[in-house]
DNA sequence: CATTGCACTAACAAAAAGTTAGTGCCAACA
DNA sequence: TGTTGGCACTAACTTTTTGTTAGTGCAATG
């Protein structure tokens, strides 16, 4: 996924995520990280508050939401509205980034929903293997 | 994500990632864990040896690599094809599932790798704020 | 002889995730 | 009145996962 440079007078900037130093690394690294892609796909029906959000994601405690969202929204792929309240008021929302990506994300994840009973079948078969 | 069951003969199973216990959350951790999205990412040329896929992903060491492959053969995404020879001679391949897969994480690497300007920014943003 | 390549795994250390408790305000309920 | 729940986080500590280092036995090379 390396980009190579243009010959012409506006030359692109080359990014692979396969390269450990790069940005889109660690961004892949945000966006997959351990709950990031639930996350991003939490979000795509739009902007959400943080206590819904965590309702909608099966397993993710408060701690490991708020982290989430902070490095997401960090590298520009959701955008965060607080209302300066008490009782607080938070929503959180996809950019225009965070839609292209959750687009990605949906269709993989439809993919592997499809998929279970090939993986259930293949599990069963490696576990009798070994 | 979630899909209803047809009213007729043939009743769809019901898969969602945002339900802890499903089988379909148990492959996106697999597939999204630490090195799952380069690995399947890797394997996307065709067959290739450990050591070759190894000095593929920067960073990735052989404890982590053969960890990652063997969670992905175990839920059918990869296969191993390996010789009774000394030095070991062992192949890996995407099976047709891990195709399809491979094709939704290519389009997610291709826009995290286009969007490294946009991330850059953000982040500065976001650093010069806090 | 030592080193390199092959594809892993064991033992231990470091990093990340998970659990629990806490913040202060308001509203609802017993 | 006191208690509970809701809100959106964070601190302190525990558990789990990842990372580092050493090891396996064979063949080829310098």
């Amino acid at each position: 996924m390396a980009t190579q440079p243009d010959t012409g007078p506006s030359a692109e900037i080359i990014a692979d995520v396969f390269q450990r130093g790069c940005t889109s690394r660690q961004v892949l690294e945000t966006v997959t990280g351990r709950w990031g892609v639930l996350t991003v796909a939490g979000l795509r029906d739009g902007a959400i508050r943080f206590n819904a959000l965590r309702r909608r994601i099966d397993g993710v405690s408060e701690k490991m939401l708020a982290q989430t969202l902070q490095a997401l929204e960090r590298d520009g792929i959701v955008i965060r509205e607080a209302r300066a309240t008490l009782p607080p008021h938070v929503e959180y929302r996809l950019s225009e980034l965070g839609e292209r990506i959750a687009d990605r994300l949906i269709g993989l994840i439809e993919v592997l929903e499809d998929s279970v009973p090939e993986v259930t079948s293949a599990q069963q078969n490696y576990d009798a293997r070994d």
